[in-house]
DNA sequence: TTTATATTGGAACTATTGTTCCAGTATCAT
DNA sequence: ATGATACTGGAACAATAGTTCCAATATAAA
């Protein structure tokens, strides 16, 4: 709501939103998460939303302009959600194996097996949308860094190996994280994905030196 | 070409096909894996293959029936290159570096970072369609086996440890390889697709018995 | 209550979607 | 050359895409 000064007068603008848009936003976010980004019509996004094609374009601008809310939107409920693992009082292995836990159990326990949103997008979009490449790269970064602490606090108390850079062992875990969501929606059982992941203290060298 | 018997007459049936039809399909492919399933219109198909609507339909039968033909027809070749790899006088280390190095070399040398065509046709479809689940699924099993002969050559030859099962050093390879497919085309730089995959030798527990 | 204006639902718009159809053409076997 | 028929290009289809517009409604401030 804001103010107009017309002839020495303030008018007031009335009525406000009957939606609350992070409620709408969220409600977006699963819409363009199961069914992808070209696949979810306007249709189909007014009818999970409850809005009208009016109150959806002025709140929103367009299709691509509501994709970009949404992409903040789940990626900062994942973020505040990451920080809550930080913050558990458990070891730094431990906060690793329940994110891969998180990971796993989700492709197993809801029906739809739609892996992660972001993940989903950047196949469907990164190479075409450069607003959209952009996010992902910078996403990558960000949530590198979120499990660099895990990792530094791991490699301080004593469960995570020195041997390697911090920072390469986060670079290493996104990867493997990002791995377990295509291969997860890919179809692969949860027991395979746990394999997938166990087998993380390998070496392919049979030499190498700790 | 085929025969009809009527009335105790052969007749031939006429004019051949004018193009070829794995030709087409290869052409197919690059559209789907450039533009993704949905973006990818009937138009841009056309245009691509260099064929009118009639001769598309009449061939391939629908938009889906062609992409299912497009991911046998990719996953074809793939799997051909992947055979060529394998019988390299190269040791399964080496082997593996190789197939790292060929997938990190596409990201930068290709002006568009397009990726894995199955994990982004996964990524889009494989919630959603039943047919796109099931042949990924199927191909998970598939690369896997071909993953699988390198790391037994590699345990044979000394290159690969022996400490993990070799199927699971297998799983865990494809998830690695599909990740980095991910990483890329998230906009991961050929410097940190490296660092993603080098540390590979890592192990998270600090004590790990070897 | 009045005034101003933001929000709303639904109609309407143009463009494009995937698909079908048909008349004309090309080509194989006879 | 003839006959039979598969291939071809392009027109046409209904359905749906994303977007815009408008009249009616609702509401906060004066």
């Amino acid at each position: 709501m804001f103010i107009i000064f017309d002839k020495q007068r303030f008018y007031a603008m009335a009525r406000t939103k009957e939606f609350k848009e992070q409620e709408v936003l969220q409600k977006a976010v699963e819409v363009f998460w199961r069914k992808g980004y070209h696949a979810a019509s306007i249709e189909d996004i007014t009818v999970g939303l409850g809005l009208s094609r009016s109150s959806l374009y002025d709140t929103f601008g367009s299709k691509k302009e509501l994709l970009m809310a949404c992409l903040h939107q789940y990626t900062g409920k994942a973020r505040q959600a990451l920080h809550v693992i930080i913050d558990l009082p458990l070891t730094g292995e431990e906060k690793i194996h329940l994110l891969v836990k998180n990971v796993i159990e989700a492709f197993t326990t809801s029906t739809q097996q739609i892996g992660c949103f972001v993940v989903n997008i950047a196949a469907e979009l990164a190479s075409q949308d450069t607003e959209v490449h952009e996010f992902t790269q910078n996403n990558i970064e960000v949530v590198k860094n979120m499990f660099l602490q895990i990792i530094l606090q791991g490699q301080k108390d004593g469960t995570i190996t020195h041997l390697h850079h911090a920072e390469n062992l986060a670079y290493h875990f996104f990867n493997t994280y990002n791995g377990l969501q295509v291969s997860g929606k890919m179809g692969a059982t949860q027991e395979i994905l746990w394999r997938m992941w166990e087998t993380n203290n390998m070496i392919f060298k049979k030499n190498h030196v700790f």
